[in-house]
DNA sequence: TTGTACGCGTTATCAT
DNA sequence: ATGATAACGCGTACAA
């Protein structure tokens, strides 16, 4: 076990005291040229490095803040990443990246200075009892009402309703709507815009039209399969998310039913494969996402944040699947 | 500034002292059950944490490693973090995800026990001076030479010369090759593997039915549409990663020939979108390289690590691109 | 069974 | 210009 090589180590080496080793490290006046140089030679020559605990501990903050997520399936977390870890360069912080079993310890052992959750598994009872104004939070894609804990939401309710709204000035009359996993918040946001602007359009949605996924291509694909055994093909499909849009798409492919001639089809997310099957949908800006939720957590820890969430606004991307 | 709650606080709500404070803590058996109820019930009630640098700094051991990177467009990035994910949380292990800024912090700051690197921004240089028998370094698909630093990188050449030498078992004769840039190893390994199977056979191979690519679906695309104006089509065309073999497919249907009726098509990575297009390509395992990664890295901690790199096979993976 | 004292590597205050 | 010393929060050997 060979020792790592402190600032103990350089002050003896130099014949000096430790306290004007700390001196010349951080650069202050009060130190002789010839002194300065030699301890500067020493370090060099030793292969110093200051221990970030001992000085974390000392000074009390880090600098340092954990996102937290679990889901390595989805892509686009890496967007959000960077749009966080833009932000805290921007801003001398440093990230780490955790799942949630680190991330409690990290959270916990005063080594970070505040949160950023996406993980849905970190329950909100911990969230609250972690929260403080010494360690702000902020939560992605869930409301948490705490003094100490922020959140970045996306707003799918008005983009919903932008799309359904202009999907039926386009003409459209006859729907069709793959829903994603009841529980969700996005799944309700979304369907409760679509039905809405239905509704105050006075363009009635039979229930038979509705049809339950799970957000998985492959649910997207089934249903759609017996929605084309039904013999009434709606004008559009809408869907609660790209997946299954795609699954759609695939099972409308291979029963000759073209799109967008036959059946238009809309999706939500703008996940990689949408380009692919020119497929309408809604993009969520992932990077901008990530680069808020990391500018409010810094200004909260700065204490200089405000009370209120924050909605991201999503945006149409029209593509070849809307006639 | 509110304080945080500290063992010295519990002690003294307590009426003890720290040390027995921490003794309950950790779960020593030297103290009264009254005492040790009282305690707990207090850390519950204060909400003590732990401070995992004042933890850190007398153990003298963190059980935490960082893994580096910084190219947040290849999702593949994601499968890799899992990898390592999962063995170093089966291994007690935390892991801590880092860009190549706050990496080097956590590197140097005695705060991790050693690295994963895949950001190729981080040099050599940087590296060697780094890595030590206390801080063990495995760098992903680069090679450096040093007593403490291990390389785990995929095999390139020994499964395109399989790929290869199936499409000659098939019967395909006419070849063509879309590389990437030269400077990249992947794109020198599997040319060269190609070439020299080609050439194990006793089959041609014309300077001609090379095209130049660099890796991006467009230049797939662009490539493609000048070997068709060639009119003398390859009887398959196999290119150096999977966007380029998309481009190409892309562009080889705009012009109605059909693959694999007209013209086979391989590819390599088994990125997300090869399935949606049928494509035949080349799979590397990369949650398994992950995983590898974080084995070898964790045995050089414990001083158990033997001397040699790692070679991650890759596998073909035959869909419907190959007639 | 409980408390005292020291050290981990730093920074900061106050003497010298 | 330089050094001694006290924290920071924790673990632990040893004394009480």
């Amino acid at each position: 076990m060979i020792k790592l090589v402190g600032l103990k180590d350089i002050a003896q080496a130099a014949g000096v005291s430790i306290s004007t080793v700390s001196n010349v490290l951080n650069g202050r006046k009060n130190v002789g040229k010839e002194t300065r140089d030699r301890i500067l030679q020493l370090c060099e020559e030793m292969g110093y490095q200051p221990n970030i605990m001992g000085k974390s501990l000392k000074k009390g903050q880090t600098n340092t803040i954990v996102f937290n997520f679990s889901d390595f399936e989805r892509s686009f977390y890496l967007k959000i990443i960077k749009g966080i870890h833009d932000y805290l360069t921007e801003n001398h912080f440093d990230l780490i990246v955790c799942t949630t079993n680190s991330s409690e310890n990290f959270m916990r052992g005063h080594f970070t200075q505040g949160a950023i959750v996406l993980d849905r598994k970190m329950t909100d009872a911990f969230l609250v009892s972690t929260a403080s104004s010494q360690f702000p939070i902020v939560v992605m894609d869930r409301i948490i009402e705490n003094e100490n804990i922020k959140s970045v939401i996306t707003e799918n309710y008005s983009v919903m309703c932008e799309l359904t709204q202009t999907l039926i000035d386009k003409g459209f009359r006859k729907f069709g709507y793959i829903g994603g996993y009841e529980s969700s918040l996005d799944h309700q946001e979304r369907y409760q815009a679509f039905i809405d602007t239905l509704t105050m359009n006075h363009i009635p949605f039979p229930r038979t039209k509705y049809y339950h996924g799970d957000f998985s291509e492959k649910s997207g694909y089934r249903v759609t399969n017996i929605l084309i055994l039904s013999n009434d093909l709606p004008e559009i499909l809408v869907c609660a998310n790209d997946n299954m849009a795609i699954g759609a798409i695939k099972a409308l492919r291979e029963n000759k039913i073209e799109v967008p001639k036959d059946i238009s089809v809309t999706g939500f997310d703008d996940s990689s494969n949408a380009e692919n099957f020119g497929l309408t949908t809604v993009t969520i800006p992932r990077y901008e996402s990530g680069y808020i939720a990391a500018k409010e957590l810094v200004e909260m820890i700065r204490g200089a944040g405000n009370q209120e969430d924050f909605k991201i606004t999503a945006k149409i991307n029209w593509r070849e699947t809307v006639r």
